[in-house]
DNA sequence: TTAAAAAATGCAAGCGGTTGCAATATTGAC
DNA sequence: GTCAATATTGCAACCGCTTGCATTTTTTAA
């Protein structure tokens, strides 16, 4: 029956203090704070009352350490710069917030192999519920790791190459095979297509979609370029390669919106000497940069809220349940014209 | 002397497991992770060579739960979705991680007083060790708990209102000047200016800094719009406001990057009816957004990245450190012209 | 009214580290 | 070789919350 001031612990109320002021166990207090019913609806009502007064909450790193479950998600991406990785990383936060979850920002690591240093990261991996994988690549090191704690990961944006993994994803090679067909139908004679990594298996998609198309519609090959990387940079610099040659394209397919706004930029920075006044160029993705009104991007549209969203709580929800199978969730894209 | 298999913990190692391994007791194990110097050298490598073949490292609840020091700073912003506010969180991770800390994005909740919702917010915020504040306002009641719970504050990109916190920033009003006295310079015959909230220091001052000068060049005051947003859309809706003036304005200074594209781009997009084929328009800040080839913009850029890592550092530093008196540390911003 | 079932609460043993303090091992000076 | 000073270790008590199990209270059934 402490009735002096509570909140020993340097100025932060812990459950102990409530659980004193509210005359009831820790063990009551924990549970309301919980999303339990084995708490009366009158203690309930007194203990919030009193935490409030007292400005409680819970203490994560000891919820965490007890319960051994962290409510984090990690979002794990090649390239922290990428617009459209903070998108998403901003979808992934929301749908989890929604859900009493967070998510965390994890890079592949590609670099250090040395479990010792990056420790930070390391240590964070290992904190994480779960695991939402929008990167082009997860290592076989990472995989095995994750079997071991036995961690849900759900792969996003590509078919999971894992079969226990689950997976949500669109299906590129019919969005890439609508443009084939928009190219056809605009009467274009010289379709491009180009692209980054050709290990990303987003990319290769993309790209085999457009090619057999165009194949089976032309009788012929598009030029392909591969740029390495799908950022601005790439597709402004390769406008130039474009320009040079005898023959330019009049249709290009970048793999994604970023790499069709560089290219777009590009292409006009060197209007004077090019040949084709205003090719076709469609990109792919859903950027918000994109939907600067400057650029009237074409591009495959796809439903990246939708799915980022339907991919957290799908791994939220695995991470409550026991395992479940692995599911695919698919969904589709469209080719939308820039108004 | 355990010698049957270790790492019990659900498949993870413990200090436990690594001491046993290693001979030794948790609290040497411990201590090799730490950066004390209180182990010998031949103990530490043990330690560690062990620790590498169990795939060892630190359980991060456990450790914060005992120092009562989480590593982890809060970067408070107004808008998660500015470009800006994403590009800081970079530099703040980037800079936090060099120094063993990790940084989390907290938005300055607005709406939810209630306490006992947004708990995890709420909770996360008690779990930092040092707030940067980016974003545009501190709430009283923000202040006092940190206050409360001894929590270290640096405010990013505008003067402290509070004395006892340090402060990061350049001097808006000065680089506001500039752009004045390149208006005038360049014969600009009708200024203007544009940006956001009123209550936003930072807004305030490149407003008062420009404004002065201007009366102070021009005998009159330049034509002020106040946005109430600092956002690409503002910038754009906004060129319609201006193009259907009977004397549109010939130079225009945005309060930010972001609203100075979407004014360039409103402003082309009304080309037509135009009366000033090209007018001057400046920005502020320092987006990568700006930076693309497309956008030639002229802009009072300020050198982010240092003034973040050094807010970062700044306010780490005083995290290991006892209280020290606040600082002021303030950085130039010059004037720079779209090539 | 009474016994059995269900609901609400509390006990106490952790969760996996950190850290002040005491104990032991080394090293150096005399 | 002896003893104090110094460098290394280990002990054990937490950190604040969760949770299986036992206990008490309330409800329902007979």
């Amino acid at each position: 029956m402490a009735h002096e001031r509570s909140t020993r612990n340097h100025g932060v109320a812990t459950a102990q203090d409530v659980a004193n002021d509210a005359g009831v166990s820790v063990t009551t207090v924990s549970r309301c704070f919980a999303d339990t019913e084995l708490v009366s609806q009158k203690t309930r009502e007194k203990v919030l009352s009193v935490a409030n007064q007292l400005g409680y909450s819970p203490n994560i790193a000891a919820r965490v350490l007890a319960s051994r479950r962290s409510r984090l998600i990690g979002l794990m991406v090649d390239d922290f710069n990428d617009p459209d990785n903070l998108d998403l990383f901003r979808f992934v936060s929301s749908e989890a917030q929604r859900r009493n979850f967070h998510a965390i920002l994890l890079n592949t690591f590609k670099e250090s192999s040395q479990t010792s240093s990056g420790s930070i990261e390391n240590s964070l991996l290992q904190q994480v519920d779960g695991l939402l994988v929008a990167a082009s690549y997860l290592s076989q090191e990472m995989i095995d790791r994750c079997a071991a704690q036995d961690k849900r990961v759900v792969i996003l944006g590509r078919k999971s190459g894992d079969p226990s993994f689950s997976s949500v994803y669109c299906d590129n090679e019919d969005g890439a095979a609508q443009v084939a067909d928009y190219f056809h139908a605009r009467g274009v004679q010289r379709p491009a297509f180009l692209g980054g990594n050709p290990k990303a298996t987003v990319t290769n998609e993309r790209r085999s979609g457009f090619v057999q198309r165009i194949e089976h519609l032309y009788g012929m090959q598009p030029i392909v370029r591969v740029t390495g990387a799908n950022d601005y940079a790439k597709g402004y610099a390769i406008a130039e390669e474009f320009c040079s040659l005898p023959k330019q394209p009049d249709g290009y397919f970048c793999a994604t919106d970023l790499l069709a706004i560089g290219l777009l930029d590009g292409l006009q920075e060197l209007e004077a000497g090019k040949e084709i006044k205003n090719p076709l160029v469609v990109g792919f993705g859903s950027s918000t940069i994109s939907g600067l009104a400057r650029y009237k991007l074409t591009s495959v549209v796809l439903p990246m809220e939708d799915m980022v969203r339907t991919a957290t709580s799908h791994l939220i929800k695995t991470i409550g349940e026991g395992m479940t199978g692995p599911e695919r969730i698919t969904f589709p894209c469209a080719l939308t014209e820039g108004c």
